[in-house]
DNA sequence: TTGTATGCGTTATCAT
DNA sequence: ATGATAACGCATACAA
């Protein structure tokens, strides 16, 4: 390790031009009205001495940072793919992401106090999934995951996924249709209005709220367990929830999908490789952090623009956790 | 979204003191020899302006940015807990982190791509796995998960781990053991040490590098089917490549533990989901973290410190996948 | 106890 | 085409 300090100043002495020149050339290259000659110099200069921008000096001066906090809700494994393909996608750009995670379980507070420490250490924007947040921010707020009116948002169709599911599982001869996850969440609506235009409602619902996996698991399968008749299927709110039921439906005895089927939502690399593998919806990632890097910059570009929303689509995955109990 | 530009000048002449009587009070507080009165007008100010301190300036003024860049290698779903207990060990210090990955299929060019980003955004300094960044670092940097001279390092001690587990599998009756991983670890170099200690060696080695996790299970499988006699067990470099070598064995028509046992590394919340729960080793990330934090702001107190080398010990699991021979 | 002056490294503006 | 200068917001040394 290696300690230096290389300012412009000492790439401008070592070249023999003006500190200006060199911010001039480095800022402007080609297109600027610099000498080929005086560039030619600034560069070995540069080279020489391995001079690096000072970010930091750079963002006092334009009032940039180039960096964009995200916050997220913590617990959630799944959120690993989108964290990998967020900074894929700024990357691009030359934008650096910071995180800042609360906790679901705790009240309002954690998150406010995430979006707290984004702000104090000068980001250009935020992206984070709640929007309960209704203090004036100092930047711009990207909603992921839900719609929210006023402001930029990209989520999956929730709504229509909900219809999507249920018209799928209608199809496959399923009638007693079971739901478990956080009930309050649009999708449900879709579901219920979809099963309503078939004269239906959900059989059951299951909101269990426990922190811990295993335990969230457990108690789904024995909310079932205390039914009357088990229904035919059981909607999962994601997989881990959905994996963690699988297991201790097991244990219960019951044979997945002979039992009951299952259907989940939010793909993992595992869901593919558990057996039986898990039926559920994919949401795609990349496009997702594609959708999010163009819009927080289109919105920094041009702070005026109407706000923008943005749909992406989750696909069935099959998998053999879902019965056709038409055949 | 409400854009405000408030400065210590504004707070100065809100609170009708010098600009440099509002720094000192706000970074001295109560220690400082400011009267509480003018205390009281500059906290006032400060409530009233709805000011926050300019991170980029005081960046630039201290030359400390209290950001700390981390690399990683993507693809790998465990590390979300990491990045989760990083963040909240290095909250408490008001650090905050960036994170920037590489893949490790690709050579070592985007491993030093990855490093080189972080440096051009000012961080304090860089927590990385990979220790074979060999140009000059401007900032110090922290090995997480190998022991490297020359670095301070946060590790899960493998070497020991590697014997354990073979010790373990030896008590419970295993003779044929065959591993799957990357074999070049420290790990495997305990574990054989082990072995040779009893007159053994490895039944056989799958060394399985398929970046797709499906596949890198198939694959495992299928070599091991190639064998002349079933393993024992197998010992599998982590719990998402364990659990989609489990799903195709199922598939094979293996049963576990009857046929072969599995144990892992690395626990993840689904290794106790499925079925059979998988018998792993569990690292405890929330004091990796906490180690990461501790020796990291050390090194920047006091950058001539002797490094340091702490380790963390893996906890074995308990679960399903393995088998008690010896009844 | 408080205020003044200076500089951190950069870049945009304005002269030359 | 190039160089001098100012300013971004803050924190420190020093003077009062």
């Amino acid at each position: 390790m290696i300690k230096k300090n290389v300012t412009i100043n000492d790439v401008a002495k070592y070249a023999g031009v003006s500190r200006s020149m060199v911010s001039y050339v480095l800022c402007h290259g080609e297109r600027g009205s610099s000498t080929p000659e005086t560039r030619e110099k600034v560069y070995n200069a540069v080279k020489a001495l391995g001079y690096r921008v000072n970010h930091t000096a750079r963002s006092l001066r334009s009032g940039k940072t180039r960096n964009i906090g995200v916050v997220l809700p913590s617990l959630q494994m799944y959120l690993y793919e989108l964290i990998v393909e967020l900074e894929k996608s700024f990357r691009k750009y030359d934008y650096t992401l910071t995180y800042n995670f609360f906790e679901r379980s705790s009240n309002l507070d954690g998150f406010i106090a995430a979006m707290e420490r984004q702000f104090q250490t000068n980001v250009d924007a935020v992206i984070t999934p709640s929007f309960e947040y209704t203090a004036p921010s100092p930047v711009p707020i990207i909603i992921w995951g839900n719609k929210v009116p006023g402001f930029d948002c990209v989520f999956v169709d929730k709504e229509t996924y909900g219809h999507d599911v249920i018209r799928r599982l209608l199809s496959l001869g399923h009638r007693k249709i079971a739901v478990c996850g956080r009930l309050t969440e649009v999708r449900y609506k879709g579901m219920r209005d979809e099963l309503a235009a078939h004269g239906l409602d959900f059989y059951a619902r299951l909101s269990t709220q426990n922190a811990d996996l295993q335990q969230r698991g457990i108690a789904a399968i024995r909310e079932i367990a205390a039914l009357k008749e088990l229904p035919d299927v059981i909607i999962f709110h994601d997989d881990e929830l959905a994996l963690s039921a699988v297991g201790a439906a097991f244990d219960s005895g019951w044979k997945i999908p002979d039992d009951i089927s299952v259907v989940s939502y939010g793909r993992t690399p595992l869901s593919g490789a558990v057996r039986p593998t898990l039926a559920t919806y994919d949401i795609d990632w990349k496009r997702t952090a594609d959708m999010l890097a163009s819009v927080t910059l289109k919105r920094l570009e041009n702070p005026g623009m109407p706000f923008q929303q943005m749909s992406v689509t989750a696909e069935f995955v099959p998998g053999n956790s879902l019965k056709n109990k038409t055949v």
